[in-house]
DNA sequence: AGGCAGTAGACTGTACACAGAAGCCCTTAG
DNA sequence: CTAAGGGCTTCTGTGTACAGTCTACTGCCT
């Protein structure tokens, strides 16, 4: 009633903090671990050991094993539990090559999409990631690189198809982190290239471009010196 | 020690029936009625009712359900539990054009691969299915159709690209199941030449013929006369 | 009569407990 | 000394119990 209309809906709310479901923060938990090899291929997880570790009951740690299991990071034998997955050269290269795929066709529906402010942003993202390349900061060339990406994938306007290679994109960054070194220069030139097909509004070229792009990571990931190490 | 070397590892045993984890039945079991409409979309899957009528506990129960919920059969809303997925007609369009483009480049690699052997199995199997759309035995062909679909994916021989198509190629089956009648010669035919693309090991003939082939269905999904039907 | 608060019911989320199976080590016989 | 068998330990699979929360209904106040 007074002057001024302060009600409770106009205050700014942090969403009023739900119990955030367990399982999910289980679930980014061991992703987190796994992505980042601090959890080994092979690595049998023991529900109570993680369980305790993490102060709570068995059941959160199963459902996020669950989880894990159908989205192919960790393999679930019966009756023995929860192993890391451990990749085999064929299916990093299956998994390179949907990629490659799926992230053509997303450049190519991207190139119809595309508002000059999103071709600011990811030009943006673009001179971060190579700004970093510079600082020799592989963390943050990785993150750049996985961030311009997620934003052309979103930019196809597709959800099934962005959520597929989201998923797809995060098991290759798995493999293919320990290398990301030596790719790079090249791979944000490829970029800069792409953002200009896509501002030009041309799928095919974004298509063509993205395909290569990913090809290359592909040979490169094949190339690596370290083969055999974990 | 007897001149007949009958040993238990010798005889053929069903693989020893092992007790067959629930949840995976639970799983199966809520799928296959999701499918079949028994389950409407939008249901609330309450997780007691379903395991007091499976005469088991919750637990098996809620694993199945997570692992719907990852796959998108059902949404999984925090405090509220299991609701049948809702598919609303941009998703089915969404996830008809990422089919598209799967089969499509299953197609392309299936090409390179096919043995005569493979050629005449599908054949076989396009066989089966024209004499069960001449029967006008709906499931039948239904099920041909996936079956021959299946197969063709397998023949890609990249697992990766295998296990996302069926994923997809359920779901779509799913939207698509109650307008099946209508498409249906024209379907086997555009099989047929499919199977010959492959037979002359054209691959790029193939996907452009699967491409067509599966923009046909999303054409035909979209001009169905029981629009806002169940 | 309409709206709001209070309350009761129901369902989910989590923890705890027990049975069965698989693997491992130790023992024992050849 | 080797190999096979048995007992033990550990972990998974499943059932049961309890607390928090959301919803819907009812009754009261305006």
């Amino acid at each position: 009633m007074s002057f001024f209309t302060g009600n409770a809906e106009s205050v700014d709310m942090p969403r009023l903090t739900r119990p955030a479901p367990l399982r999910q923060g289980v679930y980014e938990a061991l992703l987190e671990l796994i992505v980042t090899r601090a959890l080994k291929p092979g690595q049998h997880l023991v529900e109570s050991d993680l369980a305790t570790r993490l102060g709570i009951s068995r059941q959160p740690v199963r459902e996020a094993l669950q989880r894990l299991s159908t989205e192919g990071w960790v393999d679930l034998r019966p009756a023995q539990g929860a192993f890391v997955h451990t990749p085999t050269e064929e299916e990093a290269d299956q998994l390179l090559a949907v990629r490659s795929l799926l992230e053509a066709e997303s450049a190519r529906l991207a190139a119809a999409n595309v508002t000059p402010e999103a071709i600011a942003r990811l030009r943006e993202i673009c001179e971060g990631g190579v700004a970093a390349l510079e600082a020799d900061e592989v963390d943050a060339v990785v993150a750049a690189n996985a961030t311009l990406h997620a934003a052309i994938v979103e930019l196809s306007g597709n959800k099934v198809l962005a959520e597929l290679a989201a998923q797809v994109d995060r098991r290759v960054r798995w493999y293919y982190t320990p290398v990301a070194r030596q790719r790079g220069p090249e791979s944000w030139t490829e970029h800069a290239a792409l953002i200009d097909a896509l501002a030009a509004h041309d799928g095919e070229r974004a298509a063509q471009i993205m395909r290569e792009h990913t090809e290359h990571t592909r040979r490169s990931y094949h190339q690596r010196p370290d083969k055999e190490v974990t």
